[in-house]
DNA sequence: CGTAACATTGACCCCTCTCAAGTGCCGTGG
DNA sequence: CCACGGCACTTGAGAGGGGTCAATGTTACG
């Protein structure tokens, strides 16, 4: 049990980023997870096409969504750390338009529809938490729908890294200027929507100009102004503020309105 | 009234391609809905930065989701049709996170946060559809991030204009294969993250090939096949089929955790 | 110590960019 | 009715970021 809270740790941690989280809600939640199981690298969670009929929380290691164009070619649109769920958009969407796969050694914790559904219901700030989450995360494709398409790799690149540190800043996976990032080269190519060699290049830049080192699967930021300046990164995006709703009163009576329209988003 | 329940003809047939919406239901929508206001072209409806009161709904006429970089660039992220909601998410998100401006003249309808809280209370189908869009947004969102990244020019702009159509159709403003559309070149490059130099080279080639006409602000579709290949355009990701849940019974009452979590997603 | 997987480098090419000039359309004012 | 200015669209030429192909280092590990 106390294994498990651990796994569920980082999710904690990301949510009562934006309002509180009482101990009665933790246990729920704790209650609503499967067993956590393991899977090794480059293992598919969900794949496309799927209807799922839970949600999947990575609690440990990294996982990516990814899509696979008709030239064989991988796009990664999002990478997934501890705390992520990589399909609680299922349960309305039922269908899975991508599939999230491994990349390394992931532990997944998986909540099945029925148990989430019974949970928010009688929980309905934890279920406004994690709609949030929700949100943000879509608030974060429209970011990385610009930076995309916008910058040159270089910027990307930065944005990609400074990205990935604030997240893993926020479930507290992170030293201050360091966090890992065990991905190959080719990974990146596939989540900046360039080639390999390209980001092999772009990498050598950062590092020449002394603002990232990345090794070993761990990222450190040397440079953190000059790579915010270069990357425009500003994480207003993350939504880190704490939510007034959520954290101190809400009229939130299980079954009200509160948690259903004006919690969700376009 | 009756020209009230005319602009949301858009929002009501896009809503029931993927669940019933009674009669009933409808009414509350209108209920809830402010008098139309008239906006001329090149007007922001919301700002980044501003915290809405409520959402708008696009009635009439072509608005952008628009971010501004550091070098003055505009990025256009997404086109807003009739029957759009242009910042649903930022009751729970609070802050815009972009700016929606209008390209035509365009009429708008403000829905406030109550009279919404208070209808999604009362209709927990209808909220699960307004949701339900809501996911389908941050699809279309993904669906564009690889495009974006992926593609060049022309087979992106194939699906750009795929995509405009299809979701024309889906609010019922098309014809078998035109519609409106109503932007300029450089709009088009904004859009694409692409010089309006090469959108106009782009676009005279999709024209050469006999695929596309778009001329006084109507796009027509010549080659709808051929299009849909060069984008590998697959509109699953619209969402188009029914949803059971909502279509048919149902078991939610009011309250039931049904229209909560096991509605949004990740 | 051989092999496989990943990182790095070099050479050459193409898509898209920028700068810059030119065309066409339309509304306004004379 | 025509001249004019503005705006959008076109076209051309040269430059550059990033792509591809292919070879070479470099680890990690059986």
């Amino acid at each position: 049990m106390n294994r498990k809270s651990d796994l569920l740790a980082p999710l904690f941690r990301k949510l009562s980023v934006r309002g509180n989280v009482a101990m009665e809600e933790r246990r729920a939640l704790l209650d609503a997870a499967s067993e956590p199981k393991e899977l090794p690298a480059g293992r598919a969670i969900v794949r496309e096409g799927d209807r799922p009929s839970g949600a999947t929380l990575v609690a440990h290691g990294l996982a990516a969504r990814v899509n696979v164009l008709g030239n064989g070619g991988r796009t990664i649109t999002a990478f997934h750390i501890a705390g992520d769920f990589v399909d609680l958009h299922s349960s309305l969407l039922e269908m899975m338009d991508h599939t999230a796969e491994t990349l390394t050694r992931v532990v997944i914790v998986h909540f099945p529809h029925s148990a989430l559904r019974r949970m928010t219901e009688k929980y309905p700030k934890l279920a406004r938490l994690l709609w949030l989450s929700t949100l943000i995360d879509s608030a974060v494709d429209r970011r990385r729908l610009i930076v995309s398409g916008r910058m040159p790799a270089l910027n990307h690149m930065a944005h990609l890294f400074m990205e990935h540190l604030s997240r893993a800043r926020l479930v507290g996976t992170a030293d201050r200027d360091s966090c890992d990032f065990p991905v190959k080269q080719a990974d990146l190519a596939d989540a900046m929507g360039i080639s390999a060699v390209h980001v092999n290049r772009t990498l050598q830049d950062l590092r020449a100009r002394n603002m990232v080192e990345w090794q070993n699967g761990r990222l450190r930021v040397l440079d953190e102004a000059g790579l915010r300046h270069l990357a425009e990164f500003d994480d207003t995006f993350l939504h880190l503020e704490r939510d007034q709703r959520s954290s101190a009163h809400v009229g939130g009576k299980p079954g009200s309105l509160f948690h259903t329209l004006d919690e969700i988003g376009s």
